[in-house]
DNA sequence: GTGAAAGCGCTAACAT
DNA sequence: ATGTTAGCGCTTTCAC
């Protein structure tokens, strides 16, 4: 039983191999009505189902697109991806997703992996270990675009959020409830979002002339982060206050707090860089700094296929603004537990 | 700049394109040392990147998968995706994933997309609708996986959990903390899981002679559930637990619980079908009825592969068992909120 | 050991 | 309004 194919149905509609070609691409514009009727029977008749393989040789498109996420366990990057997805649906494209896992060499692994599959293009978090990868394909006008990482010296559409002035701001807001000893806890300060956070941090504790304590500053492997939360929490003076810098920092902390039955908000109030899901229902309410993920991802793909289409392309910096989701429990106290 | 091609390759390196197809192929059983080096040397200045396009077409087997997801906003749907494009990634194939929202028509579309994508299998999580569709895949030994819905006269591999004895465990553990009246929210009883569910409890009541009433059993769309909880507890006879069908219906009970302040779990015990995340960590405490997510995927990828490479066929029905977590609140009461 | 040639299933000039 | 033809970039017999 051979696969069906064009010709097969050319034949059994007794026109040819092009005409029935301008058929499934709707180009109709002289096509007799008894032609199309014909085709249309046959393709029926024979179940036949066009090969996007064989057209996307001639046609040297796939109408797909890969995204390459730095690390999939962070709740915003397949927020992000998942925007991207719907957007290229809408937009009859299909998107492949690979996990660097924050390793380089998978990055560029992938990186050439897709490429050989003829993506069309690429959006990519970049690990920003692959500089001289990132150029060749800036150099030879490859559609791509970076998300939540600008790696400089790389001059392609980028699209970050403003990680210092978000910091600073939920900072800020923690000083004006009466903090005073504010604790942060983030990964490594390997990567630029995470050190804008830091900086956005120590900017707000500057600005109301509050002493920034190195032993209040946590930077270390996720691995780490609760041996040194537990050194912090002996301090004679503990914090009242801890920003995680990020979802999978939070999540450390809130095994600690839940070990060492720290009361939330009463012994420390706590304030999240990222979008924790179910923060709205769950218990302790904690405040968080959201990423627009959906206007992210939406953006990402928009300026991605506009390159695909060579409308335009340009290397711009898109900044998106958080969004302080202040939860304070107040009133909530003894409702649940 | 043209692309680089194989032919470029072969001219650069002065031997022939089939010479240069062994080599990418690693058939280097009867190639001189030299031819290779040479080989290698012009792929190397010419930036040579293979078109798996065009080897895909000459192929036939494209060495990538879809994945159909009914509901992708089901959390332990994209935990079971992810299982599968891990397996997947593993062994050198790549997966799309495609969200099929509970909409036939989608599913048809996403599916037709794929097969003219030329993937080499299909995982589908199915609405149920298109059975034709479905029988005539199975007919052309086209192969493919069910996850999590098993379909009646379609004889294909499918991946299913325990739902009915789950659930029963679920809802005998309660009865045996001393509960009577238990509720039961589910989305509409229109699939086999949901339905399975709904019997495994009712199967649990009646095991311990307890009343089947039906008006503790709300099952009904999303949106409807708030209004419906609100009148179960303005019964006289209020539920003191409750089981929450899928992880969407245990988010509308939050949204009640806090709305209306009922303590969990003085006031009513919550039992949930499905994986939430940070239930571990989070209050209110609750229970979960854990699906094995990534032993499913890791099976229904490691099926399809097997059935790609034509190992075997089969048709088998691989039921996995969930796993109760029981999270009681006990002592520590008071140290969050 | 390496090359020549045919062909995978489709599209797109160009002819008619 | 439809057909002819020449590829797209690769793999794969089968010769040499």
């Amino acid at each position: 039983m051979r696969r069906v194919t064009m010709a097969d149905v050319a034949k059994e509609a007794g026109v040819s191999k092009s005409t029935v070609s301008q058929f499934l691409n709707k180009r109709y514009e002289h096509m007799g009505d008894e032609t199309k009727e014909k085709i249309r029977a046959a393709i029926e008749k024979l179940g036949y189902r066009p090969n996007y393989i064989a057209r996307s040789l001639k046609q040297k498109r796939t109408a797909m697109i890969g995204i390459i996420v730095a690390n999939i366990m962070h709740r915003v990057s397949t927020e992000i991806s998942r925007a991207i997805e719907d957007y290229c649906h809408e937009h009859d494209m299909h998107a492949i997703v690979c996990n660097a896992d924050d390793d380089p060499v998978k990055e560029r692994k992938y990186i050439e992996m897709l490429r050989a599959r003829q993506v069309d293009g690429l959006i990519v978090f970049p690990t920003g270990e692959n500089i001289e990868l990132y150029k060749q394909m800036e150099k030879e006008n490859y559609p791509i675009v970076f998300v939540d990482r600008k790696i400089d010296g790389v001059n392609v559409n980028t699209i970050v959020v403003n990680n210092k002035e978000a910091t600073h701001q939920a900072v800020s807001h923690l000083i004006q409830k009466g903090h005073r000893k504010i604790a942060i806890v983030t990964p490594p300060l390997t990567i630029y979002p995470r050190i804008e956070r830091v900086n956005g941090y120590k900017q707000a504790l500057r600005d109301y002339s509050i002493k920034i304590k190195p032993e209040y500053m946590i930077s270390t492997d996720i691995k780490n982060i609760l041996s040194q939360l537990k050194t912090v929490f002996t301090l004679p003076e503990k914090p009242t206050a801890l920003v995680a810098g990020n979802d999978l920092s939070f999540f450390e902390v809130m095994t600690f707090i839940k070990e060492n039955r720290v009361c939330i908000p009463q012994d420390l109030a706590i304030v999240v860089f990222d979008n924790i899901p179910f923060a709205n229902i769950s218990n302790p309410t904690i405040t968080t700094i959201a990423q627009p993920a959906y206007e992210m991802g939406k953006k990402a793909a928009e300026l991605l296929l506009k390159q695909i289409n060579k409308e335009r392309v340009g290397s711009e910096l898109y900044t998106f603004p958080c969004k302080l989701i202040i939860r304070e429990s107040s009133s909530e106290k003894n409702i649940i537990n």
